[in-house]
DNA sequence: TTTGTTACCGATACCGGTATCGGTAACAAG
DNA sequence: CTTGTTACCGATACCGGTATCGGTAACAAA
């Protein structure tokens, strides 16, 4: 019950064997007689030996990790997302390791290479839009690559996701279609969180397509909050009073809109209709409902964990593809 | 720029220096000419070189790994957590590898094994309720364990969190000071989620020292949410609608219990008062304000994440300690 | 008795880095 | 001309496992 770690010589020792035949008798691979094995076993239980992954990653020229990288925690989606990775990692004794890029390129390629310099199976990252750079180092790696939660952009090789830019058309007509006509945008951080800004984008191709344009737009560089929904909102509607639709960047921002309307007595969604993005069950919770498309956040990062199985267990399998999810539009009640 | 990983000794060949000078050109350590340095640099450069930190830790007999153990993803509090963890971490060159737990004792061990096995320089565990054979193999390790959240049991070695029996007992005084005393209690997962037990019974505590006792509750085998809150509240409505006072598991729940309220047209906090605990942004956006206890738990990450830096720096250095936050309560108002 | 077979186990060479020790060349000092 | 000193670099031995090859003992078959 020494205090230091135990390795497997140590084990192998105590049991008064080789260390091959330790690492075979724990391995339960290829012939050890029952009573090594046993004897190896109760040595191994005795020094509460646990081995060394180091060593036997770098002798076996394979590790069990399935890197992943997603630009913040403090937006509920992406916890999720690493849930749904955590789902469908299950079983494989593979193990995922996170890192959070804070919505910067810099920093998400000094991740991405620390990443890789563990050797991972595979790699998971978010959105399609990293530097020439960063995509070199992720090709050289020859580790299957999926790139999560965007379409709007060329994968690496496993892409799975949704596309934002027609998440906001959509948005959009659905709105036009409930009669919509004075339309404003609340939004945070767009310069960095470019799937907001994509979705903006294909909202705003919409509206002009149909001779219109946001009546007003209050944007912060601060990241998305209730808060800061509520605080934009209060401003926005001090500009233009009359707004009948007010567009988030997403679900946290337009929970923060719909408290500011509910201070305000603005009836929504009769006076003004507040859409946001994502879906999040805090919407579905809210005592009067939101539009929203619903992200299947949780579902993308078990797919996306299951292509990286496969990928992993075959390596040259099929070619690489793209999943591509539709949200779903719920909250507006017809025209 | 060949299709597979190169390696230093790759690197040293092609700049025409032995893998050892390669090393050290890279690491730019000890001596190494102005010239052979940039020869070096150049060759790991156009070989896209990524060290293999498998090899590099198993040589140097150390790792800049952080293991972290969290029992879920999908309440915010961790993610918060683990930001806290990353935010911390900053800067040292460390890097956190975060596992889910959830809340299942046998997965914990399995995890805390696994992690445990890529010889992390620390390990942060949630709670000190880790079952006598995950206790040992912590000890074993002979690294830092920072065991975070909760402060109600034995430390391993370092403990940094808040007692949630205590949390309890100070929220059910602060409601009976406001005068409350007909209360009912709404929770989930009492029997996973240890530290929402802990302040339910802290919380008994003081109403029996008061002479009093829940009149009914309502509690569910599912994990905390919006959508449970609101569902067990008009449960628990139902069966007692004169309640003045619900205590909930956290504020997820509370926030149900809220909405539920609303629905109901019953006043909140006139009419009845909703407690929870967390004291989460969402509840403080809330149209009408609920009671709550602010858990620091970003600062929580942040403090065991400085702690385990300086432990692993003077692994010698001072004895383990305790660091105790105390959650500071809100949205009550004056008796 | 010789020859195969089978079951079990150990020796050895890696994996890709780093620590350590020592060697060589150039130049200054004695 | 010898001796030190300094700057730079390479050989070698690990780190803790696994793959691979081969060896030994026991027993059956020829």
């Amino acid at each position: 019950m020494g205090t230091r770690k135990s390795t497997l010589e140590e084990v192998a020792a105590a049991a008064g064997v080789s260390k091959m035949t330790a690492s075979r008798a724990l391995r339960g691979t290829s012939d050890v007689s029952k009573d090594t094995r046993e004897k190896v076993l109760l040595a191994a239980e005795r020094l509460s030996y646990v081995g060394n992954r180091l060593a036997l990653s770098l002798s076996s020229q394979r590790t069990n990790l399935v890197a992943v990288v997603v630009p913040s925690m403090s937006n509920i989606v992406f916890p999720e997302v690493l849930t749904g990775i955590s789902v469908g990692l299950e079983g494989s004794g593979m193990q995922a390791v996170f890192g959070i890029s804070d919505y910067d390129v810099a920093k998400e390629r000094d991740i991405i290479r620390d990443m890789l310099s563990w050797q991972p199976a595979a790699i998971i990252v978010t959105g399609l839009d990293q530097p020439e750079d960063t995509v070199r180092m992720l090709q050289k790696a020859t580790i299957p690559v999926i790139q999560i939660m965007d379409l709007d952009g060329t994968p690496v090789d496993f892409n799975v996701g949704l596309s934002h830019g027609k998440a906001g058309e959509d948005m959009a007509r659905a709105l036009l279609a409930a009669g919509r006509r004075r339309l404003g945008y609340v939004g945070s951080a767009l310069d960095r969180d470019l799937r907001a800004g994509k979705r903006k984008a294909g909202f705003e191709r919409v509206l002009k397509q149909n001779g219109l344009a946001f009546v007003e737009q209050q944007i912060d560089s601060a990241f998305s909050s209730i808060a800061l929904g509520k605080r934009l909102t209060d401003t926005l509607l001090a500009a233009v009073p009359d707004l009948d639709c007010i567009y988030y960047s997403n679900d946290d921002m337009a929970t923060g809109g719909l408290f500011a309307c509910m201070e305000l007595g603005l009836p929504v969604p009769q006076r003004i209709l507040i859409a946001g993005f994502n879906g999040l069950d805090l919407a579905n919770a809210l005592p009067t409902r939101i539009a929203t498309s619903r992200s299947p956040r949780r579902m993308i990062g078990e797919v996306a964990a299951k292509l990286a199985r496969e990928a992993i267990a075959e390596p040259d399998g099929e070619q690489p593809k793209t999943i591509v999810f539709t949200p779903e539009i719920s909250g507006i009640s017809g025209p």
